[in-house]
DNA sequence: AAGTGGTCTAGACCACACG
DNA sequence: GTGTGGTCTAGACCACTTA
């Protein structure tokens, strides 16, 4: 009869170790404090190594520890609360003063499918430049903003004589993209994980859980380019701040 | 044993399968098409069941795969695009007409410390409205709505002598709240770990990735009230409209 | 060189869905 | 009952960081 069986059901291992650990690292542990190591916690838990890590990595998952390979597991500091533009408020383009985003290449490439399908390009190149983010030194995004070259065209010229940098480059067709009025954005928000290109570039293996970010930027024409954005799950908390007030960053 | 490594880079096992499997995902297997199961899988591979469920663990956390204990693996359909900002106008009350979510219980409980910390009650106990939302029959989100006792007083009364089932509560509760003017609100999102509970709701097992959005209402006093809003990560695309546009929800 | 986390194996048993 | 995915074990070796 009993819908609740409680007391038949038994929690699995992992799911009873994460909680332990995370009542310890509470009340036990500071950030920054270093871990014994995975071996060391499984013997004193008395599970094989793989149950313990099943349970770190939930842990890692929840942005409680951070791991590193030849390091060790040490205590992490609370999520970062990162600024993702104002959702009610003026739209405002990529690199725009204020924006948080450094760029830094530029090249030009058939973009990835889906991307092709919001900017409505059949198989043509686009302007892709790439940028990142960084809070109190550590990588926490990375970007790929793509802007069709019948948008932006013709594309900006050469400087004196021989090619300006990607960063250059990129800049320019951000000025280009500026002189256009801005209609309207609109975002998405999903979980993925980090490709090998993008997690060398937030300092995490492949597969990290990631969370993307797809903003389109709207002209009266249609959509004038796309950014894909990359952020760090683990350390990040994504920012909508609609209002004057204060955000939502504290932890 | 040939154990000299080849001239490939030294990429992991379960990595190489991945990319792998997601192409004849691509290309030889229909939505909702039953996979073979992971013993032949992994055989078919050449390699441990371990590492090939590390690859199809991956592919769940992207939305390709859903795997259901006692049933299988199927290919998943694409992410739904699941509306979470201002739809009908700026900002809106929860529970306002147009709303997307079912409002389904109420208790008074003390709220956990983080929601305690941005509604600033001290250890006092305030509403707490279960509310879900499903697209298509299936659960996507759950949700718990926090509004201080002191913000909707006095509490709402009984009906006919005899309490109110708890959803009623909850709407009455929801009907004081929407006479308050609504002065702006905004939003965070993060990765977590479903809860035991939250993880039934959904239909998941506990610990499945969820994305967490955690929304302050605020009124000229201060904040009046926090949603916290836990989306089923394989399946929810989360989608911030800003513009009038035809939202980013396709696939 | 030593120590860490990351990958991988080849088993075993369990909880659950379905016929 | 049969078959599925979920959990767990006790090892082994690899890649990386640090000293």
């Amino acid at each position: 009869m009993g819908t609740t069986r409680l007391e038949t059901v038994p929690e699995p291992k992992y799911w009873h170790l994460k909680t332990v650990l995370s009542d310890a690292l509470d009340s036990e542990f500071a950030v920054g404090e270093i871990l014994p190591n995975e071996r060391e916690l499984a013997a004193r838990f008395g599970v094989a190594r793989a149950t313990l890590r099943q349970a770190l990595e939930q842990l890692e998952l929840e942005g409680r520890l951070q791991r590193r390979r030849g390091v060790g597991t040490t205590v992490a500091p609370p999520r970062v609360g990162v600024g993702v533009g104002p959702e009610g408020g003026p739209y405002v383009w990529p690199g725009a003063p204020g924006d948080a985003w450094h760029t830094e290449d530029h090249e030009e490439t058939v973009p990835p499918a889906p991307v092709a399908r919001l900017l409505d390009t059949g198989g043509d190149a686009v302007h892709a430049l790439r940028r990142s983010r960084t809070t109190s030194g550590q990588p926490v995004a990375t970007e790929v903003l793509y802007i069709p070259a019948h948008v932006v065209c013709p594309p900006p010229a050469e400087q004196d004589g021989h090619s300006a940098t990607g960063a250059a480059r990129a800049r320019a067709v951000l000025r280009e993209l500026h002189r256009m009025p801005l209609a309207g954005q609109d975002r998405t928000v999903e979980l993925g994980s980090a490709r090998a290109e993008d997690a060398r570039r937030l300092d995490r293996l492949p597969g990290a859980p990631v969370l993307v970010v797809t903003t389109r930027y709207l002209i009266d024409s249609g959509t004038s380019a796309v950014a894909v954005s990359t952020f760090r799950a683990d350390t990040c908390r994504l920012s909508f701040s609609d209002s004057d007030a204060a955000p939502l960053l504290a932890g």
